[in-house]
Parts: C-alpha cells; sequence; structure tokens
DNA sequence: TATTGTTATACTCTATAACTATA
DNA sequence: TATAGTTATAGAGTATAACAATA
C-alpha cells in the first residue's frame, strides 16, 4: 500500500473519539480480510450476500438486503456482480412476480465452501487477540451501536 | 434509504463473526454520523484529515496520510477535494521540496469550529449507550484489532 | 537511488430519483 | 396505491502503476 512511517502529531482528541477508534479498527480488519481473501476476489459485502444465500436459497432479494443493511440500489450493484461472475442466479417468483429469489450456482456453492473454511481460520486470527470473556464482552457493545440503526430510520 | 423491514432469515453463524459484527456496527456509526454532519458536507475521512491539519498546521500531506492510515493516492483523492473546496490549501515546503504543507483556510478554521462543537454532541450521543467501564473496555478491545495493521504491512 | 507528490486508471460501496411491472 | 426490482447518475474511498521533481 505504499505508505509512510509513522509520523509526530498532535491528535487533540481526534484519537480519543469512539468514532474514530472503532472506524480505524474496522479499517484495520477489512485490510487483514482482503489480504486474506484476495486470490478468491470476494469482499466482505459480497461475501455477506452468498452466504446468506447459501443458508436461505431461494430468499428474495431485497430480504437479503434488509438483512445486511443495504439500499435496494445498493444491492443491484452487488447481486449485478455476483451475477455476472456466475456465482449466483436471479430467478423471477413465482409467489409474487415482483420479487426475484437468489440462487447459488454449483460455481458458487464450490467457491462459498472455500470461503467458509478461510472464514473459519481468519475468525480464529482475529480471535486470538482475545479472552472468551472479552469476546463476548466486545460482541454486546458492538451490539449495542447497532441500535443507532433503528434510531435513525423510523 | 428505502429499505424494507427486517425478515427472518439464517444467518448460519454469519452474525456471529466478529468481524461482521464489527462491520456492521461501523456501518451503523456511519450513517449516524452523516445523518448530524449533512448539512456540513464533511465526511468522516475529510473531517479526520482536517482535523489534524487543524492541530498541526504546515504538516506534510503524507504524514497526515500516515497516521490516518491512508495511501498516497488516497490521500489525493481527498486533499483535491477539500482544496477544490477551498477549505485547505497545498504549501510547498522550503525545507523539502518534495512535500506539501497543509494549512486550513479561514473558511476551513470556521467550518472546523461548528464541526468540533458537532462531534462534541455526536460523541456524547455514542457514549450514552455505555458505562464509564465499558468505554475503557470498549476502547481497549478496539486497540487491539488495530494491531493487525501492524502484522499484514512489513 | 529513494522519497513525495502527482496523474491515470480501475474497482467497490453508497445513495437518490425516476421508471416498470406487478400486487 | 404500494412494493420489488431496475436504470441512470453521482459521490466517496481504496489501491496499483507509471511518472516528475527533489533529496
Amino acid at each position: 500500500m505504499a505508505r509512510t512511517p509513522a509520523p509526530d502529531l498532535q491528535y487533540s482528541g481526534l484519537d480519543e473519539l469512539l468514532g474514530y477508534r472503532l472506524r480505524r479498527a474496522q479499517s484495520a480488519v477489512h485490510r487483514d480480510y482482503n489480504a486474506a481473501f484476495d486470490d478468491l476476489k470476494l469482499t466482505q459485502k459480497q461475501t455477506g450476500v452468498m452466504w446468506l444465500v447459501l443458508c436461505n436459497p431461494g430468499v428474495a432479494q431485497g430480504a437479503i438486503g434488509a438483512a445486511l443493511g443495504m439500499d435496494r440500489a445498493t444491492m443491484m450493484v452487488i447481486v449485478d456482480r455476483l451475477e455476472a461472475r456466475g456465482l449466483l442466479q436471479r430467478v423471477r417468483s413465482r409467489k409474487d412476480a415482483r420479487q426475484r429469489e437468489l440462487v447459488a450456482t454449483p460455481e458458487g456453492q464450490r467457491l462459498m465452501k472455500k470461503v467458509h473454511t478461510r472464514t473459519i481460520a481468519h475468525e480464529k486470527r482475529l480471535k486470538q487477540l482475545f479472552t472468551g470473556t472479552e469476546l463476548r464482552t466486545f460482541e454486546r457493545l458492538l451490539q449495542k451501536l447497532q441500535s443507532l440503526e433503528d434510531t435513525v430510520e423510523e
């Protein structure tokens, strides 16, 4: 990524902001993820969609988007790419012709087997940084932040 | 954002992954931030850059990028935008003519006063979700994830 | 030779608005 | 009328590679 060695700067409290800390942590994990999944060419978001399609075959595109907190238009971009790569298919629903049911192709299923294995390894790598108690606490704290999601929408 | 009501899906462990949880939490805070700063038209990243420029006037562009974990090319995009909006200026360094020192314009300084106030309010809003002990724990846990950053680079 | 910034290029995610086809 | 998906469009962040100027 070609970065300069860390300098010596004033932060005036920037690095004490919870939002900033969270962003930097997420950024570090994101880079770590990309490095670990580089050869599979699947981003975190794409993996999330494929993951849910695998364990909810035939579920509507919009339902996946809602579950992952994504806009309809955003889902379109992601599903378009996954479909173009031949990892999943859209099928017009017979129950409600407005909906598109998503199903993984054989190739998508093969890829997701690798992704599962890789994910377990990556997760283990992350969790090694913490004790069991810390992990439970961490998840609880992260969960609290997600409650903001509901506040904004209404 | 036009989202569909939450569906009832299988997750097969996706929602137990630390990386997933972190991403969703960051996403929620990011949306909350954007909603709170909508009228000021400054993103989290742009705010980070302006913040450091304000408390380190004349610091080199690359030093800011390194402090915020950003690539040189990424910094270019962000600084270009801030400069085009008249919020900061690039000045060729007299100590090392390769470097560009960043300084906030009067307009940038005015805007950042508002941003500071707004940030304190936003931070308060976030921190209300937690006790003092929880906050200290949270920051410690997030810090541990940032150690991944060093592991990947070398 | 190495570093700082630059440009060109490409990819991903996000979102709004207007449109269609269905319900 | 309302909903699911689509298209067009735009903004933002990320990164690689090649290049110029400077050290």
